[in-house]
DNA sequence: TGATATACATTGACAGGCGAGGTATATAGA
DNA sequence: TCTATATACCTCGCCTGTCAATGTATATCA
């Protein structure tokens, strides 16, 4: 990923499950759908993302299978699993958590 | 730290940069500060607080110096430098823009 | 024919977080 | 007096996630 990407370490699987939880889709896609949304702002590498797929797959978060294109390059797409809807809720919220935790730190005052 | 760890992976300076823009100060009381400021949702561990600080300093970030307690255990203080307000000042803006395109990307629709 | 876009995947280096361990001083209580 | 707890510092080595580099294959357009 690109400008914050440390940042946003560990929330690379919840913004995949975000796409997914719209339709399923594959990591090309994805990986530009991430691009467009956030206007450039962050970029998805392949590495990270093809990562990140196995990891949620082993999780059973998603799961994938084998598109049937009869032209052009195959397709593996992912489907979000009922536990990774779950999870997807957790991490939203957790990210509300993180921001108002990381805007007292980073503004408020100490007494 | 606890929660959202990974998420704030590389910000661990910029919470520090910030403590030290109060006032100087040293690596027991900012931990305890972290944890104050947002109520025990995050706990920054001592070999995370400290790799820090090494981090830092080689950058140019901050500087330390050792106190003159009479009594009590020693204590290194730590002071931010230009160069650390600067960064402190840059790290903030990047943390507002983040928080925008992680909304974007975890709440709106795709098109 | 060669470049570009689509589409997948792996390997190995690197960096940050942190558990576990260690040192030393001061104080309050049993 | 001895022990526990709080204050205060520090390092080693493991683990995990990111990503550059590299490789594969198909389709299109100049």
């Amino acid at each position: 990923m690109a400008l914050s990407a440390d940042l946003l370490r560990g929330y690379t699987d919840t913004i995949i499950l975000r796409q997914l939880s719209h339709a399923d889709s594959y990591g090309y896609r994805i990986s530009k759908q991430v691009s467009l949304i956030s206007q450039g702002g962050l970029e998805m590498k392949e590495a990270t993302l093809y990562t990140a797929f196995r990891r949620l797959e082993t999780a059973g978060l998603i799961r994938s299978y084998w598109g049937d294109e009869t032209t052009g390059a195959r397709r593996r797409y992912y489907a979000i699993t009922e536990a990774g809807l779950e999870k997807l809720n957790q991490d939203c919220a957790a990210w509300e958590e993180t921001k108002i935790m990381m805007d007292r730190l980073l503004k408020e005052d100490v007494e």
